[in-house]
DNA sequence: CTGAAAGCGCTTACAG
DNA sequence: CTGAAAGCGCTTACAG
C-alpha cells in the first residue's frame, strides 16, 4: 500500500486522519493508491495504537422495551455523527450473571459504557461498573432529579412529575382515587432504583386526602399486566387506572372490554411513555409522552465528556414528560 | 502483570485463553495475580494479533421496525452464546450513503456482517458488501424459497406462502376479493427485493377468478399507514384488507373505527407478524406468526460457518409464518 | 511445560 | 513536509 504510492507508512497514516502537514501531491499519490487497492483502515488497530479510542458499549437487559430500545436509538444517532462505534450487549434477565460476567463483556479495560439500569442485572451492572470504571460509565434509569443531580454519572427523566400530573388530571375530572398497575422499576422488587412514578402518584393522591390503594404489580410483558390487572378491573370501585407504560395500559383496556367495563365511561385508563401505537388504539390512548431517544442522545454526550473529562456534568435537554389527552380518560360514569 | 505471577507475558495469555499445557501450579499463581491485579484482558488487541475475530456487525436501517428489532434480538443472543460481540450501525434512510460511507462503518476489512435489507439503505449495503467481502457478509430480508436457495448469502422468510395462506382463509370466508395494504418492501419502490407477501396474495386472488385490487402503499410508520388506508377503509366494496404488517393493520382498524365502519362486521381485517401488541387490540388481531428472532439466528449461524468456510450453507431451522385467527376477520355481512 | 522472538495494523513523538 | 523508531496488548509459531 505504502509501496505503491512510493510513501511511507506513516505518511497514510497522515493522509487518512486528515493531517495538514501533508504536500497536495504526496495526498494525491497516496488517495490514489487507496482507491486502487480498496483500503480500508483496520479500526481495531487504530484504537490500540493509542489513537481515537471512539467507541461506546450499551449494555441492556431487554431490547424489546420501548424505553430502552428507543434510547439505544439515541445513542446510536449520537455516537454515529461523531463517527463513534457502537456495541450492544443484552443482560439476560434470567441469568445471574457475576461480575466477572459484566466485565468480561467490554471489549477493553476502561471501555466508555452506558448501562439501561432498568432491572436487577442492569442495576449490577451498573453498580460494578461504578467499582471499576466510574469515569468511563453512565447509567440511564428512572431517577429523581435529586439523584441526578447527586450522581453525575446518571441519566433519567423526573417521571414521578409526570405520574404526578396525570394523577392530578384523573382527579380534577372527580374520580375518587386512582388506581396504580406498576412496571418492575417502581415496585422496587428488583432492589435498585426508587418508585418515581409510583411516587409522583402516590403523593397527589395523599396531598388531596384520598385513600392511597396499593399499587398493583406487573411484569413487562403485555400477558403479565394482563394477568396482574384482573382484579382491578373486575372490581366496579375502581374507576381510573394510571398504567406503568403503554403496554401495561393495552393489557387493562383489553381486560377491561372483557369484564364488560366500557372506557373511558366505566373506566378510565392512563398510560406512560407514548408509544408509536398508543395514538391508533381504539379509544386513542391518554398517556405521557416522554423522549427516551433523547435520553439516549444525553447519556451519550454525558459519557463522552466525563471519559476525556472535560466538563463535570453537562446538562442534556430533553423536554419534559408531558401528559397527552386522548379518549381513555373521562369523568367517571355515576 | 506477568511480573506479579512471575512468569512471562505468553504463560499469561495461555491461562487466560485455556490452554492445557500449563502447569496447575503456575494457572493457579497466574489467577491469582489476575485476581489481585483486577486484569481484564483487551480484546481489541486479542483479535488484531490474529486470536479468534469474534465479532459481527449488524447493518439496519429502522430499528424501530418490529422485524429487524426481533432478528437483531436473535442475533445478538446467538452471538452471546458463543461468546462473540455485536456491533450495530444504523443506516439512516434520509441519507445517501456512499459504498464508502457503508465501508467505513466497519471495524475493518472483512469484518463478519450482517445487513437487514429491508429497505433502499440496507439494499445499497448488501450489494457493496457482496463485492468487497462475500464470505464475511449475510443478508436478511424478504425472499422466495428460490432466492434463498440460489443466493447462499441470504436469509429469510418465505412470507409469500403465508400471505396466500391468509388471503385464501378470507376467500373462504366468503369475501369477494381482498385489498392489500403493503409495506414498503411489497411495492418495490426502493427498488431492491420482490413484493412476496403481495405476489402470494395475487396469486391467490388470480388463481380463485377473483379480481386483484391495486395494492395500496404504506410507509413503515402508523401515521403513514393511516392516511394511506383512507381510501380503502371509507370503501363500502372492500370487505377485507390484508396487511403487510401489524402496525399497518392498527392503523386499518382505527381507520375504519373512525370511517363507521365495524371489525369484523363491516370489514375484516388480517395483519403480519404477530407483534406483542397484536393479541391485546380490541378486538384483538388476526395474523401471521413470523419468527424473526430465530431468522437473527439463523442470519448469525450462517454467517460463522461462511466466514470460516466450514458448511456451505447450513439450513437454519425455524418455524414457518403460520395464520393465528383472532377477532378481526369473520364473514362478509351482507 | 515455559520463554524469547516476531508481528497483527496502526499511532504518537522524535528526527531531519 | 516526510521517514526511522518504538509501542499499543495481545497472538502464534519456534525453541528448549
Amino acid at each position: 500500500m505504502a509501496r505503491l504510492a512510493g510513501v511511507s507508512h506513516q505518511t497514510v497514516s497522515r493522509v487518512v486522519n486528515g493531517s495538514p502537514r501533508v504536500a497536495a501531491a504526496t495526498r494525491d499519490k497516496v488517495l490514489e493508491a487507496i482507491a486502487e487497492l480498496g483500503y480500508r483502515p483496520n479500526r481495531l488497530a487504530r484504537s490500540l495504537a493509542g489513537g481515537a479510542a471512539e467507541s461506546v458499549t450499551v449494555l441492556t437487559a431487554d431490547t424489546s422495551l420501548y424505553g430502552p430500545e428507543a434510547a439505544l436509538r439515541g445513542i446510536e444517532k449520537a455516537a454515529r455523527a461523531l463517527d463513534w462505534s457502537v456495541q450492544i450487549s443484552v443482560l439476560d434477565p434470567a441469568d445471574t450473571h457475576s461480575d466477572a460476567d459484566i466485565i468480561a463483556r467490554l471489549p477493553r479495560a476502561g471501555e466508555p459504557t452506558i448501562i439501561m439500569a432498568h432491572d436487577e442485572p442492569g442495576m449490577r451492572a451498573k453498580q460494578v461498573l461504578l467499582d471499576q470504571q466510574p469515569h468511563a460509565m453512565v447509567a440511564i434509569g428512572p431517577y429523581t432529579a435529586e439523584e441526578l443531580a447527586a450522581s453525575p454519572w446518571l441519566v433519567g427523566m423526573d417521571d414521578g412529575k409526570a405520574a404526578a400530573e396525570a394523577t392530578r388530571y384523573l382527579l380534577d375530572l372527580g374520580h375518587a382515587t386512582v388506581h396504580h398497575l406498576a412496571i418492575p422499576t417502581s415496585t422496587g422488587t428488583f432492589g435498585g432504583g426508587k418508585a418515581h412514578r409510583a411516587e409522583g402518584w402516590a403523593r397527589v393522591l395523599r396531598e388531596a386526602g384520598r385513600t392511597v390503594p396499593e399499587p398493583v404489580p406487573s411484569g413487562w410483558t403485555i400477558a403479565e399486566a394482563f394477568k396482574a390487572v384482573q382484579p382491578l378491573v373486575a372490581d366496579p370501585e375502581v374507576t381510573a387506572i394510571l398504567c406503568g407504560n403503554d403496554h401495561l395500559a393495552l393489557a387493562t383496556m383489553r381486560a377491561a372490554h372483557l369484564a364488560g367495563r366500557s372506557i373511558p365511561g366505566d373506566l378510565s385508563v392512563v398510560g406512560f411513555d407514548n408509544t408509536p401505537f398508543s395514538g391508533f388504539t381504539t379509544p386513542a390512548l391518554t398517556t405521557v409522552n416522554q423522549d427516551f431517544e433523547s435520553v439516549g442522545r444525553g447519556a451519550f454526550e454525558l459519557l463522552r465528556h466525563r471519559v476525556d473529562g472535560s466538563i463535570p456534568r453537562p446538562v442534556p435537554g430533553w423536554p419534559e414528560p408531558e401528559l397527552i389527552v386522548r379518549e381513555t380518560s373521562g369523568p367517571p360514569s355515576s
